[in-house]
RNA sequence: GUGGGCGUAGCUCAGUUGGCAGAGCGCUAGGUUGUGGUCCUAGAUGUCGGGGGUUCAAGUCCCCUCGCUCACCCCA
């Protein structure tokens, strides 16, 4: 073996990158029944947009970026996240200056620097919603209901929503501010004691006994919430209390990410390993300004694709991928036949249905037994002496029935019989 | 970046106090000179992750190294 693929990464192969593709399809089709229009942007940047955007302090920016110099100089990274992309996407065209929210999806790869476990690789996909240009309790409860629609959609029964509400840019630095007083007088270590001058928030995110155990008594952002932040934090839980989403309050709840303010929640579940998230988003009212646009209130959420697919293979969703790959497969013997069934098996795909044909020079067991393989239902079996009567076996590979039928007829007759 | 576990056939793994490198599955071919699945028979595939050391002899013991994996820090 004299390669393989990249620390960190993975390939996805047949069957369950068949299952990867329906997993994406089915996260996305929530947000799109709703009007989110699809956006796709560079897999790269501008080093600064996520410096700015996602926040210096966070560990993101501080050591998990794959940044590079491209040949004229500029300083480019991987993305690391979506949301960045996306705000300036939107200032870049002025899509803020028309109708707003503006509403949109995306799906990508993305891409950290960090050492892999399950569930958290270098190369990882996501899905995500943003909209951008509204500052509206029903638009934080529609983006939640519709990721929490796209697990229900693929069988998930045990996703748990958290949620939680940090405060806006005037309560929050009061909030901020005693939480620091708190932080302070624990026994850290110096990393940890370096985070509460920084981003304060994040130690509560610490899952180290020794942390956890000595932050029960700290001060919870529920209980500094400003009037207006409570207000609007109430008015998105009785939304999804009347949608019927199922939730609980985490006032432990932060991101990882600077731009987060107001609502924030995560979705989790318990099979994941260490890595719980398989989604997370929030409201992020001045991202827009730390990029240099004017104020967009926005909110917006990503959801983990590889990680929903553990989800899925913890709760027994994935099982057996016997679904057919095609639906008629070729057989032939002797040049001839070989020749006239490559051009038979296009002419079945331009009826519209699936269709391979035995290839490298299998004898005939062979390539009945590539028949049997592809999860066909109909074989087609073409020799010299069918050649000769201008005709084609059909072989019906379930019941193993078989009847000749005139080679200027095959398709019409596969058309009666599939589907 | 830190700590634990593991590297043997394509896959899952066994390999005893150091003594000829194995099994199951898969793959190929034959049994059936034109018929898959089940069955029977035969066959192919190995830098035992890599390098060094100890030894008459190393998959096995020692050192180094690379990789994978799980967990921490963090996060989707």
């Amino acid at each position: 073996m004299s390669f393989q693929a990249p620390k960190g990464t993975f390939d996805w192969l047949p069957p369950k990158s068949e299952q990867i593709l329906a997993v994406r399809a089915a996260l996305a089709q929530p947000v799109r029944q709703a009007g989110y229009g699809y956006i796709e942007t560079p897999s790269f940047e501008d080093t600064e947009l996520f410096a700015r955007g996602v926040g210096e302090s966070t560990d993101i920016v501080s050591k998990e970026m794959y940044t590079f110099p491209d040949k004229a100089g500029r300083s480019l990274t991987l993305r690391p996240e979506g949301t960045a992309s996306v705000v300036r996407a939107v200032l870049q065209h002025n899509l803020h200056t028309g109708q707003l929210p503006v509403k949109l999806w995306y799906s990508g790869s993305q891409y950290r620097y960090e050492r892999a476990q399950r569930g958290r690789y270098r190369h990882f996909w996501q899905v995500g919603a943003e909209a951008l240009g509204a500052e509206d309790p029903a638009l934080d409860a529609e983006l939640i209901v519709l990721a929490a629609r796209g697990f229900a959609d693929l069988g998930l029964t045990q996703v748990e929503l958290l949620l939680n509400s940090l405060g806006d840019k005037v309560c929050r630095p009061v909030y901020r501010a005693a939480l620091q007083d708190f932080l302070r007088g624990l026994d850290l270590d110096d990393d940890t004691r370096a985070r509460i001058e920084i981003n304060p928030l994040r130690v509560l995110d610490d899952n180290r006994p020794e942390v956890r155990a000595q932050l029960v008594g700290a001060p919870l952002v529920v209980d500094h919430l400003c009037a207006p932040c409570k207000a609007y934090h109430e008015e998105v839980r009785a939304l999804l209390t009347e949608a019927g989403v199922a939730f609980t309050d985490d006032p432990r709840l932060v991101r990882g990410l600077d731009y987060y303010t107001r609502t924030t929640f995560e979705f989790v579940h318990g099979g994941l390993g260490s890595q719980s998230a398989v989604g997370g988003g929030g409201r992020y009212d001045g991202l827009s300004e730390m990029l240099g646009g004017p104020a967009l209130p926005s909110v917006g959420w990503a959801v983990g694709v590889d990680r929903t697919f553990l989800a899925m293979e913890a709760e027994g969703l994935l099982g057996e991928t016997t679904e057919a790959r095609v639906q008629v497969y070729g057989v032939a013997l002797g040049d001839d036949a070989r020749r006239r069934m490559f051009l038979l098996v296009d002419e079945v795909r331009k009826a519209g249905i699936s269709a391979d044909m035995a290839f490298g020079g299998k004898g005939l067991k062979g390539a009945m037994k590539g028949a049997g393989r592809s999860g066909a239902r109909f074989a087609l079996i073409l020799g010299e002496r069918d050649l000769a009567a201008q005709a084609v076996q059909l072989k019906d590979l379930t019941t193993a029935e078989q009847t000749e039928v005139p080679l200027a007829q095959v398709v019409d007759v596969l058309k009666g019989k599939v589907q």
